[in-house]
DNA sequence: CGCGGAGTTGAACGCATTCAAGTCTTGTGG
DNA sequence: CCACAAGACTTGAATGCGTTCAACTCCGCG
């Protein structure tokens, strides 16, 4: 997958190939692989061809938690360009294929293509407003939502790539990543997907997807796709295919008001 | 506060007033103000002077989910300089000063000071690996643990800028805020402080945080401060006041090996 | 004085965890 | 080809952390 695929609408096809060139050759990684590893100086930057990786941090008994999902088409770890080291590791999921590019390349173009560069900026706060979402997910939604939530983030960026039906869609992930995803146990995963099953909404096995109810995913996970930033078209296929699942944007639900303060 | 004090080591003198020319005059809000609504957009972005503000999302009932907490010299929303609207909302919590900069002014520095762009988006990725650490904080850690690492995390935050002392530090939060910041109920957050304050490690009221023990408070909340992104002076300083309370860097936690995945 | 928000405390409930035992599938070696 | 081991998944029962509902105190402010 290529970058003007990923991100429709955002880079041109010379742009795409550009930044495709500045990529070392494509280099693969087996299941549950460390791609990279948190706390060591980086100089290049990963871009996922094929597959799907996460990103974790630990806590003092070594229990992961996922603070991102990503799939192909995303270009992982822009952050080790500005940070030169990550603050947490990254393992591929399934079998993925990937391509480095080297730091220098990228300061090159911060003089020679400001517009790719600003370009480049922009996908990274792409991926900050999901890890946004992410806190609300695990801060304020409960069990069930969690995963139908999750569920729904997954369809939507999978589907803009064409990597998701409306049916469904591969999602390599075992019910013990889910619950790292979640912060919850993996018990408690396998009971909620049961009652996700029998409520008719999906069904997850074997690293796949299978959705009965689309809208009905968006309702029960609250999904609203404002932070996804959609491209137009892809926002109307979806809003097409949801129907009343979800509000496009959080910003339509409003905090209780409040007076007084802290002064 | 400027940017050259707000990131030491990061913006030169020089840079920090270009960039402090580009913003338009102190504005204020009071506490509890909406400062920026989200899904509206934006030409400007926020520059915060002095006082704190919370960035969050609401679930279907209204029920708020703070994402992040500014503090004085944080360029709040970067983001909106990239993506053009806000996912979220920003409110102030004490009475706060701001500076609005025009996104055509950021624009301008992107073809004529490629430096001090590249400067911006590495902070824009420092508030990423904030928000990581936060879905860590509320996916993993549970009650005590997630107030005493948040506060480990403002200490550190506030510190690095002057703005908090080992003895303690102003957080302009009530305790129905720090609930919606940790994922929990108001009232499970008065229980937790107690809690902390009976255990000897801090105390919190009136919207400050009093430290009994500061190593205490970052061992409790299993706080690793390397995605803060500290200068070495700031590192060495911290380290020597909390001393064993944390490791640097949660690279050091390994998660438990595992062997076969999904194909 | 009385109102309202913030904070405190108690008791009952419930979602999620934990421990445990079991099934199913898959890959490996005899 | 079968036996076995290992991991993923499933299910039950007991426990507990955090929620919910409720009542009450404290304090600043009009």
């Amino acid at each position: 997958m290529m970058l003007d695929q990923a991100y429709p609408g955002l880079f041109s096809t010379d742009e795409s190939r550009r930044l495709a060139s500045m990529m070392g050759a494509e280099a693969t990684a087996r299941p549950r692989e460390r791609v990279v590893r948190g706390g060591i100086p980086l100089t290049t930057s990963l871009y996922i061809c094929s597959g799907f990786m996460g990103r974790f941090c630990c806590d003092r008994l070594g229990r992961r938690q996922f603070v991102a999902l990503q799939i192909p088409g995303d270009y992982v770890d822009l952050s080790a360009y500005l940070l030169k080291s990550l603050d947490h590791d990254i393992d591929a999921l399934g079998p993925s294929a990937y391509r480095l590019t080297p730091h220098e390349h990228l300061d090159q173009l911060k003089y020679r293509d400001p517009d790719i560069y600003h370009k480049l900026w922009r996908i990274s706060m792409m991926d900050s407003a999901i890890h946004r979402y992410w806190i609300f997910r695990v801060g304020r939604l409960q069990g069930k939502a969690r995963l139908a939530n999750l569920f729904s983030e997954m369809f939507v960026r999978l589907f803009s790539r064409g990597l998701a039906a409306p049916e469904g869609y591969v999602l390599p992930t075992s019910q013990a990543d889910l619950a790292e995803i979640c912060g919850v146990t993996p018990v408690h995963v396998n009971r909620l997907l049961a009652e996700l099953r029998l409520d008719g909404i999906c069904t997850f096995a074997n690293g796949r997807l299978v959705i009965h109810d689309l809208p009905k995913l968006f309702r029960v996970g609250e999904h609203s796709r404002g932070y996804l930033c959609l491209d137009p078209e892809t926002e109307e296929r979806i809003a097409a295919l949801i129907g009343g699942g979800g509000p496009a944007n959080t910003a339509a639900l409003e905090p209780p008001p409040r007076h007084a303060g802290l002064g």
